[in-house]
DNA sequence: GCCAACGTTGGC
DNA sequence: GCCAACGTTGGC
C-alpha cells in the first residue's frame, strides 16, 4: 500500500467534477511525462491512498481524498487524433501513455498549499520541494498520516 | 500574464 | 552523447 500526491486543474476535473462522476470514479488521463506514467504503471495498487490536488487555479492544495481503483491501462486520449493529448508516436500494438482510475473517498476542507508549507512535519515532502512540477508524486507513510488525521476535517 | 524551473527534441 | 532551443508547468 502506497501514498500518492495527484495534480489535477479544477477548469479541468475537480474534486466536484469527480464527486459528481458515475461511480465517482475517473480515469487519470492526459499525464505525457514519464516519471508520472511510471509510478502509475509499475506502482501503483488498488487501494493505494491520493491526495487529489488542485492546482494552476486560484487556490491550489489538497481537495480531497481518493483511491486508486483500477490498475493501469493504456490511455484512450493517445489514439484520438482529435484530441488534445494526442500522441502520433504512439499505437494500440505500442502504446506509450498509461493511465489509472481514481475514486472519491470523500471531500475535504481544502489544505491549502501555503497552509500544507507550514508544517515542519512536511518540509521534506515531495510536491513541496523547490522546482518541483510533476503532476504525480509518491508521499510518505509519515506525511499521509499527519495530513489525513492532524489536517483533513 | 509573468517567469523560473524543468523536460523534451533534434541537429551535430 | 551533448546541449541549445523550445515547450510546459504551475505558483504568484
Amino acid at each position: 500500500m502506497r501514498y500518492w500526491l495527484m495534480k489535477s486543474e479544477p477548469a479541468d476535473v475537480s474534486i466536484d467534477d469527480l464527486a459528481a462522476m458515475p461511480k465517482q470514479s475517473v480515469a487519470w488521463y492526459g499525464v505525457r511525462n514519464y516519471q508520472a506514467r511510471n509510478f502509475m504503471r509499475n506502482q501503483m495498487q488498488i487501494g493505494d491512498g491520493v491526495f487529489f490536488y488542485h492546482s494552476n487555479c486560484k487556490e491550489p492544495g489538497i481537495a480531497g481524498i481518493a483511491k486508486v481503483s483500477v490498475l493501469a491501462y493504456p490511455d484512450a486520449t493517445q489514439f484520438d487524433a482529435k484530441n488534445k493529448y494526442f500522441d502520433p508516436k504512439a499505437s494500440s500494438e505500442t502504446p506509450r501513455w498509461f493511465n489509472v482510475d481514481v475514486q472519491l473517498v470523500k471531500k475535504i476542507e481544502l489544505i491549502s498549499l501555503s497552509a500544507l508549507r507550514g508544517y515542519p512535519e512536511l518540509a521534506n515532502m515531495r510536491t513541496l520541494q523547490k522546482g518541483n512540477r510533476l503532476s504525480i508524486t509518491p508521499v510518505d507513510p509519515a506525511e499521509w498520516d499527519f495530513i489525513t488525521t492532524q489536517l483533513v476535517k
